[in-house]
DNA sequence: CCTTGAAATTGACGTAACGTCAAGGTGTAG
DNA sequence: CTACACCTTGACGTTACGTCAATTTCAAGG
C-alpha cells in the first residue's frame, strides 16, 4: 500500500503540512517522489509515523524524536526514565501553580468580600445568628457565657487570611462530598476526609477548646434539618449532599 | 526611585531584552525616556511589572495579562476561574502522559525481559522454587496437589502485559510503602494502601481463591525473615521497608 | 478533447516570548 | 583621555507547524 500525501495525513489524522514539514527537517521522508514531484509514503513510513506520533504526544521534542528513531543504540528506557522526570517536574509546577491560582482565587473573592462592607457585616450577623441560635444553649451550657461571647467575636474579628483559608477548605470538603456521593458510601475515604475538612473548617468558627465530637455530629443533624443549609449544600455539592456529610459526620465522630 | 533597565531587570529578575520586548508590544512602557534616549522606570512601573511577573507564573499570555491590566473593569475573578480550569486540564492530560510513560517503560522493560529468555527462564524458576518451598506445603493441604499443579502453572505460562502489570502494580507499591515509612506508621492509608496493592500484585502469582488472609499476612512475615527478600525491599524501597509492610499487611489483613 | 475541481508542489510570512549577536552611542572613574 | 560598563536599535534564531499564494497535476464528466 503506498499513500499520497493526504491518504496518509487523514489515515494519521496529522495535516498535510506537517508531513512536508516533517520531510523538510528529514524526520519523516517519503518513500519515493513520483514523476510529478509527489510524495509517496510506503508502509514502513506508516509504522515510522505511528512511533513519531507516538513520543510527540508524549512531549518529546520532533529533534529528539529524530534521536530516538535514527540512533539504533539509543536507550529507550533511559529516554523514558527522562521524559517520566521532565513530565513529573513539569506536573509538580503544574500543581503548585492550580494552587497559587486557587489561593489567588479566594483572596480575590475575599477581598471582594471584606471590602463589600455591607454583605460582609450581613453574612457575619447571620453566621452569628445561626449560631447563637443552634449552638447558643449548649455552648452556654457547657462553657458558660464567656465562651459564648469568645464564639461570638470568633467570627466578627476573622482577619481575612483566616477567612480564605475557610473558602479553601470548604471547596476542598465540597470535593470530597462530591465525589463520596458518587460512591453513595459515607464510610468512604471521600466521605471520611469531607468530615474531617469539615471539622478544620468548624475550627475557623468555634472558639478553642469548643469543640466536641457531639457538636460535630449536632451541627451535621442541623444541616440536614434546617433547609437553608441543606439547599446551601444541595447547591454547591449535589443532591443529598446535606445528608451524606450528617451520615459521614456520625460515622466520623463515633470512631477512635 | 528611578530605574534604568539594567536596574529595573535585576530587581526583577528578568532579562534587559525582556523589558525591552515588553515596551515594544506595550505591556510595560517607561516612564519616561531621558536625552540620550535611555529607558527610564519609576515605581509604578515597577509595580505594574511585579503584576506582569505575577500572572505570567500563572501561565497566563502577555496579550491576555494586558488585557487584566489595562482593562479597568475586567473580571479577575473570571478569568482566574478559567485559567484554573485550563490548568486543571493540562495537568490532567499530564497525568496522562506520565501514566503512558509509566506504562511504556513497562512494556518497555518488561520487553527487553522477556527477550532475555535467559533471565527470565531463571527468575521463573528462582520464584517457582521460592513459591514451592514456602507455601507448597500450606497450599498443598489445602487444596491438593492440583492447586499446586495449578499454581505452578501461573506464573510459568504468565504472559508480557501480566508482566507489564506486575511492575506498576509493584511500583506503586514501592512508592506507597515509601510514604509509609516516612511516617513511619503501618496503618496510615499509604501502609495500608500499600498492603492492597501487595494483594493485588500476588493475585498475578497465586492462583485464583488460594488468597488467605493468613497467607498473605505469612508471606509478608516470610518478607522480613528471608534475608534475600528483606535485601530486596531494603534496595528498592528504603531500609525496613520489610517490615513496614508486614506491619501493614498484618494490619491490613485483621480488618473486617 | 476540454474543462473543472480536487489535490499536489514550493515559497514565504506569522505565531510566542524572548535569546543572542552586531554595530554604534553614552556615562563615569581613573 | 581612555577604558569599560551600559544604553540604543535592528535583525535573525527558536518550535512546530498554520495559513495564504501562485502554480502544476490528476481524475472525472460533458
Amino acid at each position: 500500500m503506498s499513500y499520497t500525501i493526504k491518504q496518509l495525513s487523514q489515515l494519521a489524522g496529522v495535516s498535510g503540512r506537517t508531513l512536508r514539514f516533517y520531510d523538510k527537517i528529514d524526520l519523516l521522508k517519503p518513500e519515493s517522489i513520483n514523476a510529478s514531484g509527489y510524495r509517496i509514503y510506503g508502509p514502513k513510513q506508516v509504522d515510522r509515523l505511528q512511533q513519531i506520533l507516538f513520543f510527540r504526544e508524549l512531549k518529546f521534542s520532533l529533534k529528539e524524536i529524530k534521536d530516538i528513531l535514527s540512533a539504533t543504540d539509543f536507550n529507550l528506557v533511559e529516554a523514558l526514565t527522562e521524559q517520566h522526570k521532565k513530565l513529573s517536574e513539569e506536573k509538580e509546577r503544574l500543581d503548585q501553580l492550580i494552587a497559587t491560582v486557587e489561593k489567588t482565587l479566594a483572596s480575590q473573592k475575599g477581598e471582594t468580600f471584606m471590602t463589600d462592607q455591607e454583605k460582609f457585616a450581613g453574612f457575619k450577623k447571620k453566621m452569628l445568628d445561626q449560631n447563637e441560635q443552634t449552638y447558643g444553649k449548649e455552648i452556654r451550657e457547657k462553657y458558660g457565657d464567656e465562651a459564648v461571647k469568645q464564639f461570638n467575636q470568633q467570627f466578627a474579628n476573622m482577619g481575612k487570611e483566616d477567612y480564605e483559608a475557610t473558602v479553601v477548605i470548604q471547596k476542598a470538603m465540597f470535593k470530597n462530598l462530591k465525589k463520596a456521593l458518587e460512591r453513595n458510601d459515607p464510610a468512604s475515604s471521600y466521605a471520611q476526609k469531607a468530615a474531617d475538612l469539615h471539622r478544620q473548617w468548624l475550627s475557623y468558627f468555634w472558639p478553642k477548646g469548643t469543640y466536641s465530637k457531639k457538636a460535630h455530629a449536632g451541627l451535621a443533624q442541623m444541616y440536614v434539618d434546617d433547609p437553608r443549609f441543606a439547599k446551601y449544600y444541595e447547591k454547591n455539592v449535589a443532591e443529598g449532599a446535606a445528608k451524606m456529610l450528617r451520615d459521614a459526620v456520625r460515622i466520623y465522630t463515633s470512631q477512635s
